[in-house]
DNA sequence: CGCTGGGTTGACACTCTTCAAATTTCGTGG
DNA sequence: CCACGAAATTTGAAGAGTGTCAACCCAGCG
């Protein structure tokens, strides 16, 4: 099989064998890219899905002076570009962190796949939505919250989401992002993003050097960024964290 | 015909006839509902789909200190909660902002059109992903504009939309929202949101008062804004605004 | 009329940015 | 394995941009 994490997290326990084995077959093409790649670019029309099987990728658009506003993070097993499918151009750039592997995805086998399985079609819009969800949760994150709540929420939902496909043990994981990527994710500058890092560590919530985090505190960090998986749909309770 | 802007800017035209005229039967029960009325609460199953045909609604979460962040503004001819068709359940609010018209469609009627219509289902599909589309700009507003940027990006934004429906003739149109409905649009604070329209009312951009709007500069609100309309899909080109 | 909610303005505190420089880490070629 | 240059991190000081608090104004409406 392609990877263990296709679709984890993402909805595939909707999906029936049939529907799941169908959809694997018609991916192709495993490809390696190198670090900072760019995968896709804004108004170039899009033609596959791509699924990510390992490393990051980002979602990002750029200002009028070049600074990047990083729009939403993918983890191993995300279609990263899927909304291209009905969407057929993206109105944003994506590009890798790390170095990542990744698979295709035809949207004509797709549409085949698709036209006569609309469970399948619905879950792949789920799966979409799912994308959404985490855009408006980057909204209440940039809106709503001072830069330590900030840096807590968006490391609070990554390890969640590493998590779910079995990425983060004990709360560690690798990350190969910069402190002026972080800045970028949580619209701060990098020299305030190294201020704020070192004010979780001390106060013993994370800990984020040399490309590898470390969740210390969960229940302190998901209380300081305001933080309540549910809207990742997996299954937890509908209440706000406080 | 229910509303002549149903769908207006959101795929409409890549509909068939047939496919139109089945979803417009589908819809049900006409309602009116007062100004800052919720219509669908965080965590309750969602049973059909809403759409907005007279008046404005807002999509929002709060914090832990009860302040409100708002997500999306919908205008008329939209759906409001159709990602509660494949979701069931939605991550955030929605309530109406003024007195609003809304007509209803089962999931369960929409389920049964769609099952036979892969390309409804697609169009229906594509609707959700230009609300994705305006939450990453709301990222973008929120993690790389000042507040004065913001709120022209969020006006510009709106008039836009509203252009796309035929409701912002000469770049007015009503808008029954205070400026710390503004503000928690923007994140910014109710205060701040006045300075600043005052500003731009100086620099002759925008007026906004007694519930209307008036876009007086449109080309320099949207440099200010740095706002490109590419990311509506109404056929513009991509490139970015400057 | 007086109440109430929204709008307006001023003064001050605080967060975050900016700029600059020093330090450390990392990747690469010798 | 080391030396070197480039990139990333760290720290300080000063300034810009917003938030907070408080007062006042105004219009709509019971």
């Amino acid at each position: 099989m392609l990877t263990d994490r296709f679709l984890l997290g993402r909805g595939r326990e909707r999906l029936s064998d049939g529907d799941l084995r169908e959809l694997e077959a018609a991916v192709t093409q495993m490809r390696d890219v190198p670090a900072r790649h760019v995968l896709v670019r804004r108004g170039e029309p899009v033609r596959q899905a791509t699924l990510l099987v390992e490393g990051y990728a980002c979602r990002y658009m750029d200002d009028r002076d070049g600074r990047r506003q990083l729009l939403a993070l993918h983890v191993p097993g995300d279609f990263i570009d899927l909304h291209g499918f009905p969407m057929q151009v993206l109105d944003h750039d994506i590009a890798t962190l790390g170095p990542a592997r990744l698979a295709f995805v035809d949207h004509a086998g797709l549409e085949a796949i698709t036209a006569a399985r609309p469970q399948l079609m619905r879950m792949l819009w789920f799966s979409t939505l799912l994308d959404a969800a985490m855009h408006r949760e980057w909204i209440f994150r940039l809106g709503r919250l001072g830069s330590e709540g900030r840096v807590a929420h968006f490391f609070a939902e990554l390890e969640a989401r590493l998590a779910m496909v079995g990425l983060a043990p004990d709360g560690a994981f690798a990350l190969p992002m910069t402190q002026a990527d972080l800045g970028e994710a949580c619209g701060i500058t990098g020299v305030h993003a190294n201020r704020v890092l070192r004010r979780l560590r001390e106060d013993g919530l994370l800990a984020f050097a040399a490309g590898r985090a470390e969740v210390l505190d969960r229940t302190g960090l998901r209380r300081l960024g305001e933080f309540d998986p549910a809207y990742l749909y997996g299954g937890a309770p509908w209440s706000r964290a406080d």
